[in-house]
RNA sequence: GGAGGAGUGCCAGAGUGGUUUAAUGGAGCGGUCUUGAAAACCGUCGUACUGAAAGGUACCGGGAGUUCGAAUCUCUCCUCCUCCGCCA
C-alpha cells in the first residue's frame, strides 16, 4: 500500500498518478478521506497516550503508598484511576475504528504509476516498447493448433485434466511432460547464472503472506483457498519468495537480493470461457520460474530493465519470436508501479500470447510487509522489490509447438537439447 | 492424533504481581592503546506511533481477560522440544 507519508507530503503526485489509473474525482475522495483520518489518528493517540501516562502515575504512586502502608491513601486513588480506566476504554475503541477504516481506505488504493507510464484505459493503449521486426515463422499447409499438436504427439490432455480434477488442469505426458520440466530446469539454470538464489517455497501460504504481496484483499477470488486450514494456494511463487523478507531490516550492502524459484502456479480465473482460453492459452495450473528482486530505491529502476533484459535472452535463446509491451496505467496489476509484458507470437492461433510481466513494486509491497534497510547512517528505509517471470510455461510451450511444427515433427530449440535429450517431437 | 515441557532483544540468558527504565554475558558499532592486529579498557547498541524538541505511549510467540499496576496470574490460539501413535 501507499505510504502514509507520502500521500501526505505528495499529494498532488499521487493524485495525478493515480488518475493514469483513470480514478475519477469520486474515487480520488479517498486520498482526502485518508488524510482527514490520519488526523483523526494522530490526535487520537496523543489523547490516549497522555491518558495511559496518567494512569501509570498513579499505579506508580499507588505502589508507593502501599510500600509505606498508608492504605487509605492507596485506596482513594484507587477510586480516582478508576474514571480514567473508563476514558482509556473509550479512546482505545475510537482509535480502533480509525485505525479499520484507516486501513480499508489504504488497501484500496492501488500503486501510483510512475512517470514513465503512458496513459490509457485498455490493452490497446499499451505501448509497444520493442516490436518483433524480423520474420513471423512459416508454417505449414497443415499447420495445427498447440491442442491438437498436443493429440497428435500425445503431449499433454486436458479431457484426462477433466476426470482427474477439472477443466483447466492439464495432464502433461511422454515428450509433453518431459519438454515442461527442461524448461524448468533451463529456465532455473538461466536464473542462477545471472546470479539469483535458487529457493523452493512452500506452494501454500497464510493469509499474512498473501496480504504483503497484495493478493489478499484485492485478489481473494483468484486464489484457491484451503478453508479447513485457512491457507491459500500460490498464484505464483511471488508470494512465498518475497514473503522471506518480511518483517525483516536488512542491511544496506546485503542489497540487491536476488531469488529465483519454480512452482506451480494456482489460479481459479473465475469466469473466463471461450475460444480464447482453449489449450494451454489459460489454465488454472501452470508452471512458471519467477525472478524477485529487493532493491535499493535508488536502483530500483535499473534492475527493472536488468530483469527485461534477461527474460527477453530466455526469449532470443528459445527462437521465439516475441515482443515488449510498457503497459498503460489502467492495464497495470493493482500493486506495480511500473509493468513490461512480454508476449510471444503464436503462429498457428495467429496471436500475441502473454508469458511474462516484469513489475517494479517500489514500496508498494515493502509498506504492507515492513521489509526495510538500513542505510550507511543507520536510517530505516523501505526497500523496493520487484519481480518478473522468467518464464511461465504453459503459453511459452503452445508457441513453441506451434511455431516449430514440421511435417517430420516439432523442433526443439538448440537451448534445450541438453535438458529435454532429444532434438524433435515425433 | 495423545501426554508432558518450553517460547524474553541480533545470539545466549536472568526475571513468577510494584524503583524493571527488561539484569548480565557475547556479537556488532564508535573510541583509547598499538606500526598493524589481538587483548584490555571506555562508550554505544530494539521497533513502531506521537511530538519542533524534551518527552510520552505501545510491544517479552499471537489474541483476549483479571488487577490501581502483568514479562510474571487466567483463558485461547500458534510454534518448537521430548515421549507415544501413524506415516513417504
Amino acid at each position: 500500500m501507499l505510504q502514509l507519508e507520502v500521500i501526505r507530503e505528495e499529494k498532488a503526485r499521487i493524485v495525478a498518478a493515480l488518475r493514469k489509473r483513470n480514478w475519477n474525482n469520486t474515487q480520488l475522495k479517498a486520498i482526502d478521506q485518508i488524510i482527514a483520518l490520519d488526523d483523526r489518528r494522530r490526535s487520537g493517540q496523543k489523547e490516549l497516550d497522555d491518558t495511559r501516562a496518567e494512569m501509570n502515575r498513579m499505579a506508580k504512586s499507588i505502589g508507593q503508598l502501599m510500600g509505606q502502608g498508608k492504605k487509605e491513601e492507596a485506596e482513594q486513588q484507587k477510586k480516582a484511576v478508576a474514571a480514567l480506566k473508563d476514558q482509556e476504554k473509550g479512546l482505545e475503541e475510537n482509535m480502533a475504528a480509525i485505525k479499520h477504516d484507516l486501513d480499508q481506505l489504504l488497501y484500496s488504493v492501488p500503486n501510483a504509476p510512475h512517470k514513465s507510464v503512458p496513459k490509457g484505459k485498455t490493452p490497446e493503449d499499451n505501448k509497444v516498447f520493442k516490436a518483433w521486426n524480423k520474420t513471423f515463422p512459416t508454417l505449414p499447409a497443415d499447420a495445427a493448433p498447440h491442442w491438437e499438436l498436443a493429440k497428435k504427439y500425445n503431449l499433454f490432455d486436458l479431457e484426462l485434466g477433466v476426470k482427474l480434477t477439472g477443466a483447466g488442469f492439464p495432464v502433461y505426458r511422454g515428450q509433453g511432460a518431459r519438454l515442461q520440466r527442461a524448461l524448468i530446469q533451463f529456465f532455473l539454470d538461466e536464473a542462477v547464472k545471472a546470479g539469483y538464489e535458487e529457493i523452493m517455497p512452500p506452494h501454500l501460504v497464510n493469509e499474512d503472506s498473501a496480504r504483503a504481496t497484495g493478493q489478499l484483499p484485492d485478489k481473494e477470488g483468484q486464489m484457491y483457498h484451503c478453508t479447513v486450514d485457512d491457507l491459500y494456494l500460490i498464484p505464483t511463487a511471488e508470494v512465498p519468495v518475497t514473503n522471506i523478507l518480511r518483517d525483516e531490516i536488512v542491511a544496506e550492502k546485503d542489497l540487491p537480493i536476488k531469488m529465483t524459484a519454480y512452482t506451480p502456479c494456482f489460479r481459479r480465473e473465475a469466469g473466463s470461457y471461450g475460444a480464447h482460453v482453449r489449450g494451454l492459452n489459460r489454465v488454472h495450473q501452470f508452471d512458471k520460474v519467477e525472478i524477485v528482486r529487493v532493491e535499493h530505491p535508488d536502483n530500483s529502476y535499473k534492475a527493472l530493465m536488468g530483469m527485461v533484459s534477461h527474460v527477453s535472452k530466455l526469449m532470443a535463446k528459445l527462437e521465439l519470436p516475441y515482443r515488449i509491451l510498457l503497459l498503460c496505467g489502467g492495464d497495470m496489476g493493482f500493486a506495480s508501479a511500473k509493468t513490461f509484458d512480454f508476449e510471444v507470437w503464436s503462429a498457428a492461433q495467429q496471436r500475441w500470447l502473454e508469458v511474462s510481466s516484469v513489475s517494479n513494486f517500489e514500496t508498494f509491497q515493502t509498506n504492507r510487509m515492513k521489509l526495510r534497510f538500513r542505510d550507511g547512517n543507520g536510517k530505516i528505509e523501505l526497500a523496493h522489490t520487484l519481480n518478473g517471470s522468467a518464464l511461465a510455461l504453459a503459453r511459452i510451450v503452445a508457441a513453441l509447438l506451434e511455431n516449430n511444427q514440421t511435417p517430420e515433427g516439432i523442433q526443439i530449440p538448440k537451448a534445450l537439447w541438453k535438458y529435454t535429450g532429444f532434438k524433435m517431437i515425433k
